[in-house]
DNA sequence: CGCATATCCTGACCGC
DNA sequence: TGCGGTCAGGATATGC
């Protein structure tokens, strides 16, 4: 359930309370968490310890720090990071009381600026996955654009395991006219081409459903049959619902979506759709329908969102 | 290629 | 109080 927008707040709260900080380090608590990873538990104390923790990056829901301080002068390798249905990054004092669900835990020598400005002491970067279905594992960064054939935008270096997913709708690499062409080459419905992970990355349940309805859309729609118009208007309302959630610290449902210091956003407050079976829809007032689809719930405005001609479930 | 299905997990919640 | 069933669902593997 963390997409896009609470994978960011994540991602800026590790920049500012771990980036620049040494390992000194590592316990893994669960090895379940070390997600195919299949050199183990061991293996992965050796790849962090020591190592300096350098700016995290992100593409989609996929979380990384670039590790500096190894045997290659270029970082090589990043702490990949997936936080699946329930994963938490905290940032904790070594003596904070142990989470129910902890699954790895690493100590980081000395404090940032700001930890010090803040007079906050963080030594231990915590990961907390109460369902296992997040993860950690060490990857080496390869080309982006080897694999993409992105060679429009500058080129970026991603983590191997995360080679196949694709740029996200707020990269530069995401443009109308590429969204547009994804589309439109693909035969099959329409939301089921926004969580593919491997056409447009970070779009889970909740802003899929969000974007859909501020674009008038139904999830069965035909890919193929996709205007230009029309892919246009879907890829901006991804890139405005997110910076909306964004700007709100992120949606979150029960105390399991968190940043790093364990707060929650509360862009749940403004979700139009998602989650909304029964209310009326802001701009119809037309009751928002709930139907199973794909093993999930979608949501939808039936008037807004009229099921389309051919429509592909 | 597209798609359905199973798998990995735990906990909240509901009906009895 | 407890017990079984359902739901929540991201990514991936497998089979058709």
């Amino acid at each position: 359930m963390p997409e896009l927008p609470e994978v960011e707040v994540v991602r800026r709260g590790v920049e500012s309370w771990a980036a620049g900080r040494t390992v000194t380090g590592a316990e893994i608590h669960d090895a379940r968490s070390l997600r195919r990873y299949a050199e183990g538990p061991e293996h992965f104390r050796r790849e962090l310890i020591g190592r300096t923790l350098l700016a995290p990056e992100r593409r989609g829901k996929f979380l990384w720090i670039p590790l500096a301080g190894g045997p290659d002068e270029v970082p090589g390798r990043a702490l990949m990071i997936h936080l699946g249905m329930s994963g938490q990054v905290l940032m904790e004092a070594a003596d904070a009381p142990l989470e129910k669900h902890l699954k790895v835990t690493l100590h980081l020598g000395a404090g940032t600026q700001r930890t010090e400005a803040e007079g906050a002491v963080a030594d231990q970067l915590r990961f907390v996955d109460q369902r296992i279905f997040g993860g950690m594992q060490i990857s080496p960064l390869v080309p982006d654009s080897v694999v993409h054939g992105v060679d429009d935008v500058e080129s970026r270096r991603v983590p191997a395991a995360a080679a196949h997913i694709a740029p996200d709708p707020l990269e530069a690499a995401m443009t109308a006219e590429r969204f547009f062409r994804i589309l439109r080459g693909r035969r099959t419905g329409l939301k089921r081409a926004l969580l593919d992970q491997a056409m447009v990355s970070g779009v889970g349940n909740i802003y899929a459903d969000e974007a859909l309805w501020r674009s008038r859309l139904h999830y069965a729609r035909r890919t193929e049959t996709m205007t230009r118009a029309q892919a246009s208007l879907l890829l901006t309302s991804l890139q405005d619902v997110m910076g909306d959630a964004l700007a709100a610290g992120g949606t979150s449902f029960d105390a399991l979506y968190v940043n790093v210091n364990g707060a929650s956003g509360y862009f749940d407050r403004s979700l139009s759709a998602y989650g909304q079976e029964g209310r009326r829809c802001p701009r119809c007032m037309t009751p928002i329908r709930r139907e199973k689809f794909m093993g999930r719930s979608s949501y939808f405005c039936p008037t807004c969102q009229p099921v389309p001609q051919n429509a592909r479930w």
